[in-house]
DNA sequence: TAGCCTATTGGCCGATCGGCCAACTGTCTG
DNA sequence: CAGACAGTTGGCCGATCGGCCAATAGGCTA
């Protein structure tokens, strides 16, 4: 009776299972950590965090899903983890980005058509940003990394204002989040803007058509009117 | 044997469970598949399709879960019946709105106001909206109204292009993209801008503020600049 | 080399999922 | 009144979920 049906005892026969490629396959909690990372990331962008299971990630990373429960004690704090990582990238990216920009007259349109272009070479940006939007109901972490980045912008725009290059009768932070939306929106609805444009124009092309009427209609609204 | 924990057929001792209150319940099926879609679209809009159990709609609605698939045949057959009973009203009131807009100058900003308004009182068309968005990856419907919808608003806008009123260098498509995304993206980010804003404007006057300065960029973009 | 620490494994658990089925019952039609 | 049909019910199914546990095994240190 001791190999009964209960029994969970690892057997000692070794199955010749992976007798096979024997190549790989030392320890490296560090690799291992950084595949399930990816497997995770990689998952949960596409089905969103309730859409995934552990068993899917872990058949990704070529791990076991009692690897990830030892490495990061459940799913809940491995999608905060994946969401973590995204988004220091994201953060450092965004910082240096609006860091570097012009602090003179094309500084608005240097950062929307910059902000365009990292979206459109990174749509998994873009589907984070829509899970964690959707997920909340509780919200998600306040994300301090956020507010210095507004703040970030909002006095470089302060300083165009004073400068005479932006309509000073507008909010920094309101321009912030049109200058944010426009770009995010685009991406957001990518897939049925292709759908409703029954034109033969490639993604691209329509990327770039679109690019210059927002970045008009933007900067149009932003900047002082000449006469008035 | 004929009580076995297999036995699945009803007892028909019939025990003493719901003779409590029998004021209701009559057979109505027409109540039957609203109390459906009600409950579905609550927790749906709530939680997303994949966040929600037949289990828990069923509860909320009072009814059995096998009443669900008697009605709606499967759970995607559910949340595809809930989108459109959703969006057939959506559809129906923009058009209208669209349809009664004046055909002049005040046209743009008669609309962006009216569709800020309409998120504002109906939170649950923006969560609608993200859902399908995120869930997409195989794209929902193509939405023949949606493009009704767009061919509609273009047309207007080119009739004000032609009237001067409106930037004749600029896609109508694109001028709705922007009309659209600029409510869509402040509501859906709501919570969060909540969080990022530590003052202690409430909510309704925040969205005031947002609103003027959100059509101030708007129009500033998208009218025929005085000079040049 | 001996021993400890931990990365790693397979198996199992209770809960819950969507879906199915046989049976009861209200209502409508002939 | 009788029979058919559709609305409604409770119970059950296999699959899968997230999580847990005992046992193995690699690698570091004393």
């Amino acid at each position: 009776m001791a190999i009964l049906i209960g029994d969970q005892r690892p057997r000692d026969e070794s199955g010749a299972a992976d007798a096979a490629e024997e190549t790989r396959r030392r320890r490296d909690p560090e690799a291992t950590r950084k595949a399930i990372l990816d497997a995770g990331e990689e998952l949960f962008v596409r089905n969103g965090p309730i859409g995934t299971s552990l068993s899917q990630i872990a058949k990704k990373a070529g791990v076991t899903k009692s690897l990830i429960h030892h490495h990061f004690g459940s799913k809940e704090e491995l999608w905060q983890g994946v969401q973590r990582r995204h988004f220091r990238k994201y953060f450092e990216l965004q910082k240096r980005m609006i860091q570097e920009s012009s602090s003179t007259a094309e500084l608005l349109e240097e950062s929307i058509v910059a902000y365009f272009r990292f979206l459109q070479q990174d749509p998994k940006s873009v589907r984070f940003f829509s899970w964690t939007l959707v997920e909340g109901e509780d919200g998600h972490c306040p994300m301090d990394e956020e507010k210095e980045l507004f703040e970030l912008g909002i006095e470089k725009i302060r300083e165009a204002q004073a400068a005479g290059e932006i309509r000073d009768d507008l909010e920094p932070f309101f321009i912030i989040k049109t200058l944010i939306s426009l770009p995010m929106a685009w991406f957001q609805t990518h897939e049925d803007t292709r759908a409703l444009v029954d034109s033969e124009i490639d993604a691209a092309g329509l990327d770039e058509m679109y690019l210059r009427d927002m970045v008009e209609i933007f900067l149009g609204g932003v900047r002082p009117r000449p006469t008035s």
